[in-house]
RNA sequence: GAUCCCGUAGCUCAGCUGGUAGAGCAUUGGACUUUUAAUCCAAGGGCCCUGGGUUCGAGUCCCAGCGGGAUCACCA
């Protein structure tokens, strides 16, 4: 690999890295350094009246600003919970005759980005901001690339880094410069912590379920293909985990969650990365209905858990997961929204329906995929506030019983936010003939050229006869939710990695091992 | 996959109807012991995404490609 032209930024802290172990400094030191306290608590908690029980504080953190003045120093020290001032006074960091550390270290070779250790005592200065009084100064990571150094006035920042490529493709730049994202991702935390804690109170068992399946099932969806080259077999990534979940189900465990990333080989937008993370759960002797009541003090809880209250904002919109939500059936809702009833409308008419109207739709459609687009494109962008969606068509849900009173509908609802779905769920088809069914029908879908009609899962079924209690299940996008809860409008920006073609150059090492790979794998069985 | 927009210094961006590149921050040297978008003086830094084409001459115009964004399609 041909070496990287360096800029004239870079090779300058390279001459300070030799400069710094000319001087007998390890810019790389080996020891720890214990740190006692963090900026925004000294921020918070500083009082003058208590100066005296803050003369000693340890910190370590990331240098973001220098301000040289002759024998002083002003630097901004970044840590994990913010920034705080730094005031080094050339005599105090150097009490003898050897300025060196102010002179040469701190004032030459130290640079914007640099990670160091600093102990000293809290005061305010006269313009009234808290900082520490540097004693004792140590670098502890001397950094080699020039970070894009953001100015900020009175909560206003300037040359902030906009680039959103280079925002995801270095994640670790945003997260030092950019404090919103940094935030994010702690809220992302915080939603799956109190999710977590949420099912565990009610003793509901976390699992983990296979991520390579032989057969991909639980979704509508195409897959990631694999190879296994010891089995010789080909493997799919999961498009859901919802199976296997049953499975355990079935195996006795009354409750069962699993926060599953998920694969599916579709397009990329800024709803959709090809993995994300669906939080799954089946509660065995329940049904939706009792679910739905679940879902709402769960997602009600978790806004309360990272704002303080129900209510959010997203865009324009102000958005309450105050419980009760609005309920409305999926044939009610595409009557208030269209003013047309098309709960009894054969495949043909409903075809003619959805042409009438403007929409997209070919002759692969079946009367589910046909309902589906109507819904989607007529109702969902309407609801803002979160509502269940109760009671869809059978031929939408090849995993869902049906419904008690009416067998051309499911017991399933899905939960729509923000013109989005974010949760569905349904009492799970436990009858191991009408499953059997199901599957067949969707691979009469499969036969007429829908890709993401369901695979027929045999294991399953055997699973299904030996008996599976009735259960209720769900499925919540956590990705959506956090879109949601952090006013994101880009899944990217709530993804710390999110899915980018690689960059050029980069992973150049890898090209051979891609060719040997497919070479020893062969070309896996295709199928039909 | 389709359409539109974008790609210029480490970062944010200018660069007009074509005449071989500018600013601020960052960097380097100098001054400064309470600054905070520090200030003042001076300096360096560019495969203008890549490859073709038109032209006496291309950052600029045309074509193709690569990467990103937005919209659409598929999907959650």
């Amino acid at each position: 690999m041909t070496q990287r032209k360096l800029s004239d930024q870079e090779i300058q802290r390279r001459e300070a890295l030799e400069a710094l172990r000319a001087l007998g400094i390890d810019p790389y030191p080996p020891e720890r350094w214990d740190v006692t306290h963090h900026a925004a608590d000294i921020k918070a908690r500083y009082r003058d009246e208590e100066a005296d029980r803050w003369q000693t504080v340890s910190l370590a953190g990331r240098i973001m600003g220098k301000r040289l003045m002759g024998k002083a120093a002003f630097l901004e020290l970044q840590d994990f919970s913010g920034r705080i001032q730094l005031y080094v006074r050339r005599d105090e960091v150097c009490p003898g005759e050897d300025k060196t550390l102010y002179n040469k270290v701190i004032k030459k070779l130290l640079d914007i980005g640099d990670i160091v250790g600093v102990r000293g005592s809290v005061f305010r200065t006269k313009t009234g901001e808290v900082s520490v009084r540097v004693q004792e100064f140590k670098l502890l990571a001397k950094a080699l690339r020039p970070l894009p150094v953001v100015k900020e006035k009175d909560g206003k920042r300037f040359y902030d880094v906009r680039d959103p490529e280079f925002r995801y493709r270095q994640r670790y730049v945003d997260l030092i410069i950019n404090p919103r994202s940094r935030w994010v991702f702690l809220q992302r935390t915080k939603l799956l912590r109190t999710i977590r804690d949420f099912l565990n109170e009610r003793g509901y068992l976390e699992v983990e379920t296979p991520i390579l399946q032989p057969v991909y099932g639980g979704a509508s969806a195409r897959p990631f293909k694999t190879f296994h080259n010891a089995l010789k077999m080909r493997l799919f990534l999961r498009i859901a985990n919802e199976l296997y979940l049953k499975r355990l189900i079935v195996g006795g465990f009354d409750a069962v969650y699993e926060f599953s990333r998920d694969f599916r080989n579709e397009g990329m937008d800024r709803f959709h990365n090809p993995e994300f993370t669906v939080m799954e759960l089946y509660v065995a002797y329940k049904d939706y209905l009792w679910m739905a009541e679940l879902m709402e003090e769960m997602v009600e809880r978790v806004a309360v858990a990272l704002h303080g209250r129900p209510t959010i904002t997203y865009g324009e919109h102000t958005i309450s997961f105050a419980r009760p939500w609005k309920r409305v059936t999926f044939y009610g809702a595409i009557k208030e929204f269209t003013g047309e009833d098309v709960s009894g409308l054969s495949e043909e008419a409903l075809r003619a329906r959805a042409k009438a109207w403007g929409l997209e739709v070919d002759e692969t459609m079946g009367k589910g995929r046909l309902l589906d687009e109507i819904f989607g494109e007529k109702v969902e962008p309407h609801l803002i506030d979160p509502t269940f969606v109760m009671d869809y068509p059978v031929e939408l849900s090849p995993l869902a019983k049906r419904h008690r009173d009416n067998p051309a509908l499911t017991e399933r609802f899905e939960v729509i936010c923000a013109g989005k779905e974010i949760i569905n769920a349904f009492s799970e088809l436990n009858d191991p003939l009408d499953q059997r069914r199901r599957f067949e029908e969707q691979m009469g879908l499969r036969a007429k050229g829908d890709e993401e009609a369901m695979v027929i899962d045999e294991d399953f079924l055997r699973a299904l006869e030996y008996g599976m209690p009735p259960t209720a299940g769900v499925g919540l996008g956590i990705d959506r939710l956090t879109m949601l809860m952090t006013d994101a409008h880009s899944i990217q920006d709530v993804i710390l990695f999110p899915h980018m073609r690689p960059e050029q150059g980069l992973y150049t090492a890898l090209a051979d091992h891609d060719d040997e790979d497919t070479e020893a794998a062969g070309e896996p069985p295709s199928e039909g």
